[in-house]
DNA sequence: TTGTATGCAAAGCGTTTGCAGTGAT
DNA sequence: ATCACTGCAAACGCTTTGCATACAA
């Protein structure tokens, strides 16, 4: 990404705007009304330059395409709407949970996904 | 699955035998030293069929392919090694996640997925 | 004999890549 | 004027589906 371009922007804009993962298909969306005719090769090409730069993080979770949102430092999960199918940010946490692994096996990281209704689809 | 085949046979074994989550291709693999010459499609229909029948359940990582088990009754959670790229299950739960979710939200179901080194790999 | 299950090949779906043309510098 | 970025379309990897054949019942 040396050069900034109209779809470059609409796409970043998309993204932070969001304040949530987004699937490509959404950003796709979202930057299009931005920048009307852009492609899905313009998309999938600036996400992957933004997360390799470190701007944005994947967010993959069980089942789904991945999704993109701004990269957060600290350390996160995610809860999956079963009703909207969106994904919101989670931002605690249980803590250590190396003692859940068998004898042997050595933890270095954990995921964990909330399923469930969010806030907008329980009312 | 109304007839019994050996095709059939050699798929469900082979998941029998792993006592660990399998890809469709490990699958695969592992059914065609049973059936010589057996199909991808035929092991997709199996699992299908396996899964809704309830004899199979699927094990969706994030960011990873679908993997296959024998179905367990009791909650559980999986573990994937960094370095064999193989999964585990995890029988141990840290149990209600429920607080973590933002207010509003209805916590229904949880997935935990640990990252790091299984034993075999440890050594 | 009947019709389900199989194997092959084609189609789908999301994502990536090749290539000629566009546009930011 | 460059050459990085774009849009289109083809290619990809995994999974599903269509169809004629094989084989369990």
């Amino acid at each position: 990404m040396e050069r900034i371009t109209k779809q470059g922007t609409a796409i970043l804009n998309a993204i932070q705007k969001a304040h949530r993962p987004l699937l490509a298909q959404e950003i796709l969306e979202a930057a299009a009304s931005d920048s009307p005719g852009i492609g899905q090769a313009t998309v999938y090409r600036n996400i992957k330059a933004l997360v390799e730069g470190g701007l944005l993080s994947t967010v993959h979770l069980p089942g789904e395409n991945p999704r993109f949102e701004v990269a957060h430092l600290h350390h996160h999960h995610h809860f999956h709407c079963n009703l909207c199918n969106k994904v919101f940010d989670v931002h605690d946490c249980p803590g250590d949970l190396k003692q859940l692994a068998p004898a042997g096996f050595q933890v270095e990281r954990h995921e964990i996904t909330l399923y469930g209704s969010c806030a907008a689809c329980v009312k």
